[in-house]
RNA sequence: CGGGGCGUAGCGCAGCCUGGUAGCGCACUUGACUGGGGGUCAAGUGGUCGCAGGUUCAAAUCCUGCCGUCCCGACCA
């Protein structure tokens, strides 16, 4: 490609509306514009990245066994409505009307269309197990679209189906997934971990998302620092603590505390570590109108997806207004404790270790100090209620937890019978009976690869394509190309036979100053670079840049190719 | 959905408070010079000042409504 026909795109001013470098960059590099919020246009540049990620997640998958498939974006109302989604996924599916008003839907994602189209074509255990995977386009109406690439609207992703008869032969596609994940994530050069997940609004039974490491992250991953272990924050056990409660050493007294409604306010208030405090929290319980304590201790936080989950506990999980509070307990938030409750509680394994410790007294603006349970209150049932917090020990008892960020770009699910339960996709068994089959499921955000991968990788000048995602491998940049023939033929020789042999070559034969050249390659992120100058020409020399380099070197004219070559 | 910011040339911004000729930098076009890190000079192109209504002799500027867009939050007592 020649740049000077070729749509350069690049900024040198920062666009005001981008937060985040990989958006900045982005839009600087020209890889993307955006449309609308949530909507981007991929402009040449980016496109050929978005290609390179695409052709290797394809490699993979097919490599993997699984055959690929196109299904349709626009998808009838009737599949969602039969499996029960067209109710439950709310107004994150994008809903549209046809001319002749019937419902249909923009596919946020293709379970109800592929368990469609596997019900009426899989009819016999032997044509399973079967792995159908497409790359396309989805529409997902994000409440908050955010980040450039990173969160929109619409996105390319990599969604995978596969169906069983059972759930061994399940698990042993689930395990290929896994590793076919950790190829490509690997094969993209990216640093990335899978993490034990939740299971979300997809439902089923094992799960794990593949993050990509960057601070900037939406995500919290807690880590073993001596084990493999690593899970999302969500979903990461909080082990009990080790050590047995201690006995009570001082006796139960209720002390005044005005206006005091926070933990650290309280803790600063009596001089003591907000570890020797609990908070109480009402939410809603699974039956209408119920209420339930949980009791957690004063530094930790509530884990609503942990908490959810328990018998008794309303899903989704909702916090008790204030006035509701106050017509149960007798006082506001902030004055909440265990002792005298009339509601049920759960009480966090932390909580549960404490003693001597302080609560709300159920009576505002008064706490109780030297509580302790047994003697004080009973102590009820106890689970895992909070989020995991830096220095905990790792769940599988090797280590201690570290807590990065990371950006999710794949996630890989054993969904069970969800979906083929919900429209009967079924086939007949060795004994000639209908058994329902069994599914997993297997993401990968595409789109979201770019932008990721750029967190993971740039500088003050731009972005540093890893290797095998790179638009262009090999920058040419001719100096003063329309004053020296010299130099104009050595350039158009290098780009003409690396170009023959199927390189990724970009000459930059623009009639600009040597400043803008380098500036934009660089900012575009084109991991190699020869310079071609009149002075080093003179001297039958190039100059060579590869990524990661912080000098160029000069490489002998006639040698350059069997220099070049092996590098690209 | 709640809170806040912003909307003026392709991009980044000033002007608005205190109403009266629409500006700056970059980019773009032409020419000359320059030619190893976003160069210089000269001459240009490009705007219904987000939209609609109102006040006024007069509105980018004041008032009202709407739209778009970005950020933060949407459980932690």
């Amino acid at each position: 490609m020649r740049t000077s026909s070729y749509l350069i795109a690049t900024l040198k001013e920062k666009p005001s509306d981008a937060e985040v470098i990989s958006h900045q960059l982005m839009l600087r590099a020209g890889l993307i514009r955006k449309l609308a919020s949530g909507l981007y246009t991929w402009l040449p540049l980016g496109l050929r990245v978005l290609r390179k990620v695409e052709a290797i997640v394809r490699e993979e998958m097919d490599k993997s066994g699984a055959q690929e498939v196109s299904m349709p974006v626009v998808q009838p109302a009737e599949l969602w409505q039969e499996s029960g989604r067209w109710e439950q996924y709310g107004p994150e599916l994008l809903r549209i009307k046809d001319r002749h008003a019937r419902d249909f839907c923009l596919g946020p994602t293709h379970e109800e269309v592929i368990t469609e189209l596997v019900r009426n074509e899989v009819k016999s255990y032997k044509q399973l197990p079967i792995n159908l995977y497409q790359i396309q386009t989805k529409v997902r109406d994000e409440i908050r679209p955010r980040f450039g690439i990173m969160r929109s609207r619409e996105f390319l992703m990599k969604d995978a189906y596969s169906f069983h008869t059972d759930d061994a032969s399940l698990a042993e596609t689930y395990d290929l997934m896994h590793q076919t994940y950790s190829n490509i994530f690997a094969r993209l050069g990216l640093q990335f971990r899978p993490v034990i997940a939740d299971t979300g609004s997809i439902g089923g039974n094992a799960s794990h998302e593949f993050h990509v490491l960057a601070d900037s992250g939406e995500d919290a991953i807690a880590f073993s620092d001596s084990s493999d272990y690593a899970a999302n924050v969500e979903m990461a056990e909080a082990i009990a603590p080790m050590n047995e409660r201690s006995r009570p050493s001082t006796d139960m007294e209720e002390i005044a505390t005005p206006g005091i409604k926070t933990i650290d306010a309280l803790a600063d208030a009596l001089s003591v570590d907000p570890k020797q405090t609990s908070k109480t929290l009402i939410v809603a319980g699974e039956e209408e109108g119920q209420l339930i304590a949980l009791v957690l201790r004063g530094d930790h936080q509530l884990n609503a997806i942990k908490a959810e989950k328990l018998a008794g506990v309303g899903a989704p999980l909702r916090l008790a207004s204030e006035e509701e509070v106050r017509l149960v307990c007798g006082a506001g938030f902030g004055s909440l404790g265990p002792v005298g409750m009339t509601l049920d509680l759960i009480i966090d394994r932390s909580a549960a270790a404490l003693s001597d410790f302080i609560c709300g007294a159920n009576r505002d603006d008064f706490h109780f100090t030297g509580v302790n349970w047994e003697r004080d209150c009973p102590l009820g049932r106890v689970e895992d209620l909070r989020s995991v917090v830096e220095g905990d020990p790792s769940p599988d008892g090797q280590g201690k937890l570290v807590i990065k960020r990371g950006i999710e770009v794949g996630h890989i699910f054993q969904l069970g019978t969800k979906y083929s339960e919900a429209m009967s996709a079924k086939v007949l068994d060795e004994a000639g009976k209908n058994i329902t089959m069994t599914m997993g499921c297997y993401g990968i955000g595409v789109s979201r690869i770019v932008a990721a991968a750029i967190e993971q990788n740039h500088d003050d000048n731009g972005i540093i394509w890893p290797e095998s995602m790179a638009p262009f491998k090999l920058a040419i940049i001719p100096l003063n190309m329309q004053k020296s023939p010299e130099v104009a033929a050595c350039a158009e020789d290098i780009y003409t036979r690396l170009s023959a042999e199927g390189v990724d070559v970009i000459l930059d034969d623009r009639n600009e100053r040597p400043g803008v050249k380098f500036a934009d390659m660089e900012l575009m992120g084109i991991p190699h670079r020869v310079v071609i100058g009149g002075r080093a020409l003179a001297d039958n020399n190039i100059e060579y840049k590869g990524g990661g380099d912080t000098d160029s070197q000069l490489v002998p004219k006639d040698s350059i190719f069997e220099f070049l070559r092996p590098r690209l």
